[in-house]
DNA sequence: CAAACCTTGACACAGGCGTGGTAAGGTTTG
DNA sequence: CAAACCTTACCACGCCTGTGTCAAGGTTTG
């Protein structure tokens, strides 16, 4: 059979199987199923599995922030939104002529394309 | 004297003056002081906040995300690694390739750009 | 100088997150 | 068929977020 059950996987990855349940049910982690119904771990699984738990380690980030990193890139409606408003900083108003530019651009590239998607919301 | 009081902040933007603090203490809305230490709120804050009070609203996020999407984007390393894991889903290993590409494209600029500043950190 | 502001700091509390444990029940396999 | 897995569904617990309230003290201004 092909890949790992989920006390094998929490095995190989450092991981509980606890939190194997968790990471599936967040979205972040979601291996294939057998009929039964249990989880199966292939090899992407337990690299992205690894990586996961350097990614916390090192970065000090939490594991709700990547479903919102996630959240950011499949929605772009949201991603333009919080780029806009975080482009706005009130402070500092001095000439950022030569800093901010380039996002500006990209900024409005987003709305450009927004805007071709016909905003369905 | 330019700019309004905490309170008169918080009257004109539904926000109650605890928020307003909060928001300052969290970085995402930091009002001039006066020499005393008093808050002073200017057009742009006030906008600010209204700004993001539809945000938190219409968009279902957190204040707490608001300042996730901050470092997304003053962290290029972060970035970097956290687009990496989530592009490296198991699932689905199909040729993404032509959906996701601005994405990349923008992450390379940010990657240059840093470069050209001088890997501070 | 006193009233009406402002400041920071603390306590409180609900809800969510990350995590462990356990119980009740299905599946696989020797 | 029984042991050893797996499943979901709960209870629990500590910590963080968002929010209110209150106290002790500085500032502004009539």
């Amino acid at each position: 059979m092909e890949g790992l059950t989920i006390n094998q996987a929490a095995e190989t990855t450092a991981w509980s199987p606890r939190m194997l349940r968790y990471l599936d049910s967040s979205g972040l982690v979601a291996p294939q199923r057998t009929a039964a119904g249990y989880r199966i771990y292939g090899p992407g699984e337990l690299q992205r599995l690894r990586t996961l738990r350097e990614l916390l380690d090192t970065r000090a980030i939490e594991i709700s922030d990547l479903g919102f990193a996630r959240r950011l890139r499949e929605e772009p409606e949201l991603r333009v939104a919080i780029e806009g408003w975080l482009d706005a900083e009130p402070t500092a108003p001095e000439g950022v002529s030569e800093g901010s530019d380039w996002l500006r651009f990209e900024q409005d590239k987003h709305e450009r394309l927004l805007a071709l998607a016909g905003g369905n919301r």
